[in-house]
DNA sequence: CCCTAAAAGTGACCTACATCACATAATAGC
DNA sequence: GCTATTATGTGATGTAGGTCACTTTTAGGG
């Protein structure tokens, strides 16, 4: 499917907009393809813009003092990922965020979304909803790391995407959970 | 200062209304004094409202099978507290809101902000402002989780809400930051 | 197709934090 | 002002998961 079309419907599952709408919309976005492995935002790099990946997978992580990776987001086709906190509050990026496959994405900058939102009342309707979801799903994820056990944050991940399991290497789906590659091999063979 | 008034400012730091649209915005706004101990959403009830706070303590809970609770936020004066889940996706509460210490709050109706929203540009723009800063916060004491352990987030805790200290019980810290009260305890007496 | 690098498995040991049990201090209601 | 709670402190002990060291497997580039 045409990129315009991919980000046409799922914008349709929150509001609507006329074609010519939808087609002023689409031009602040730009097409990028990507390879496996590229970096997209860089820790300490200035941060214009948001991504919609519209195929292969994402991930956007953080670096602490001893090298040791944490993983905020897996990103999935028609999800939208960047370091949101230096996106809004023009800093310098705190988080990375790089491609685990080949990937294309379409990219808008953060004047161009402010500018679309000012513009067109129901982009800033799907742009808060959009961050109503995220939101929520971290709230979620807060939770489960307060709660549950590794083992258990781990089936959760697989229920909720299957797919990661065959796409995503397993030391980064421990970096996800927050635990050493050695228990998670430890945990799944058991 | 007047319910009123805390909320113009509490706005006006992101939006601008004129008087008229202000007043007619404050008008979907109910106030309500509340009690220490009072509970304001109960899990498995229905959620119909979010609330700000104008004065006092409140905390948003999670109670899980062993009865263990979670603390995901302790809401402050001109903070923002709800059940968002249940709120947006119009479904059962899974999380408590009550009172720490007796509080002023006001509340608006799930339905009376979507109409605020689509009525007043600036409004929808308002909310879609205040997500934006709390996925930012959510995402932050998520790294917080994996990165830090329980003495360096409670230090952290303390440095950005220091009147914490003095109003809440240590045995609700320890749920916010994620361990039990025994080691907290054993934290900030070495 | 091979060779190198990345990914994954596994044992031994260590540590942060949980849990349980009980003691003590602070509050709130009568 | 006296109890009954509720909050807090502290020792003893258990355990999930970390770290280190090494081996085995898989995959990508020349």
């Amino acid at each position: 499917m045409e990129p315009k079309e991919i980000l046409k419907q799922h914008i349709a599952k929150t509001i609507t907009l006329t074609n010519d709408e939808f087609d002023y919309f689409f031009s602040h976005f730009k097409y990028q393809n990507l390879k496996k492995g590229q970096s997209i935002i860089t820790e300490g790099h200035k941060v214009d813009c948001e991504y919609f990946v519209l195929s292969g997978c994402l991930k956007s992580f953080f670096i602490n003092d001893d090298l040791k990776m944490f993983i905020l987001q897996f990103a999935m086709p028609t999800w939208w990922a960047s370091d949101f906190n230096a996106l809004y509050s023009d800093t310098k990026a705190t988080i990375n965020l790089d491609c685990i496959t080949d990937a294309e994405v379409l990219c808008i900058s953060n004047s161009d979304r402010e500018k679309m939102c000012k513009e067109l009342h129901a982009v800033e309707h799907f742009f808060r909803w959009r961050t109503n979801k995220g939101y929520v799903a971290s709230q979620k994820r807060l939770l489960s790391f307060m709660n549950n056990d590794a083992k258990k944050r781990y089936e959760e991940l697989l229920a909720q995407y299957p797919a990661l399991y065959n796409i995503v290497p397993k030391h980064l789906i421990a970096a996800y959970l927050g635990v050493s590659r050695e228990t998670l091999s430890r945990l799944y063979h058991s």
